[in-house]
DNA sequence: TCCCATACCTAGACTCTCTAGGTATGGGAC
DNA sequence: GTCCCATACCTAGAGAGTCTAGGTATGGGA
């Protein structure tokens, strides 16, 4: 595992990111990067494996799109991708919030 | 992987709770398990594993003691391991502060 | 016509943490 | 006095997640 990893929050990245309205692989690797201010950079091969789990799980749905050249394959949140993002949401909180107890004790 | 789960951030939790001082493995568990508003609960089959790697990295150092009943195996912060509690503190940090822009943007 | 950027895909490897076992000791119950 | 349980430590192996390193296809500019 290289040294940019995202820690098990790679779900929860690409369904926020969706959550801002539909987009393909390429774009959410670009949206990411920016709006993690440069601190996270996706592979493609985390993230399209990634796509097809949340498809396969009914999170979000994709479809195929030749706007202007190649082919993209534009993904978007479902009903059940809004819930599970919100679940996601929650269990970051308290995560996040369960580590900074740890170390707020200590420093 | 359980659904426990640590995100990678075990070395980090482990390191800052020596950094209130000195322990052995179940008083760490303990200790991280009230720190953290009994939101994580680590295993012991996690934690013995991770402080060997600790001390064979040079980041806590470990003695025998025998004070009450059984034996037990004392952890401390070495300088390596303020150091490292200090760099891994600062990663979480910008991990973290990431993940907040990413979701900050949408939800 | 060739090359490069964009865009997608997959297999395999690697790391991390958990599960599920095991050992040893001391104290309380019966 | 013996049995059982809590405390305390340990390890091998499994499983999940993500990355590396490859590959394919298309369109546009040199």
């Amino acid at each position: 595992m290289g040294r940019s990893s995202v820690n098990g929050q790679l779900d929860l990245l690409l369904l926020s990111s969706l959550g801002a309205g539909e987009a393909h692989g390429y774009a959410l690797i670009a949206r990411i990067h920016e709006r993690s201010g440069a601190r996270i950079e996706l592979q493609e091969g985390s993230v399209y494996p990634a796509l097809h789990k949340l498809e396969a799980a009914g999170c979000v749905a994709s479809r195929w799109a030749d706007d202007d050249g190649g082919r993209r394959r534009v993904y978007a949140l479902t009903g059940a991708g809004h819930a599970e993002l919100a679940r996601k949401v929650e269990e970051w909180r308290g995560f996040s919030a369960a580590v900074r107890g740890v170390l707020g004790a200590a420093s």
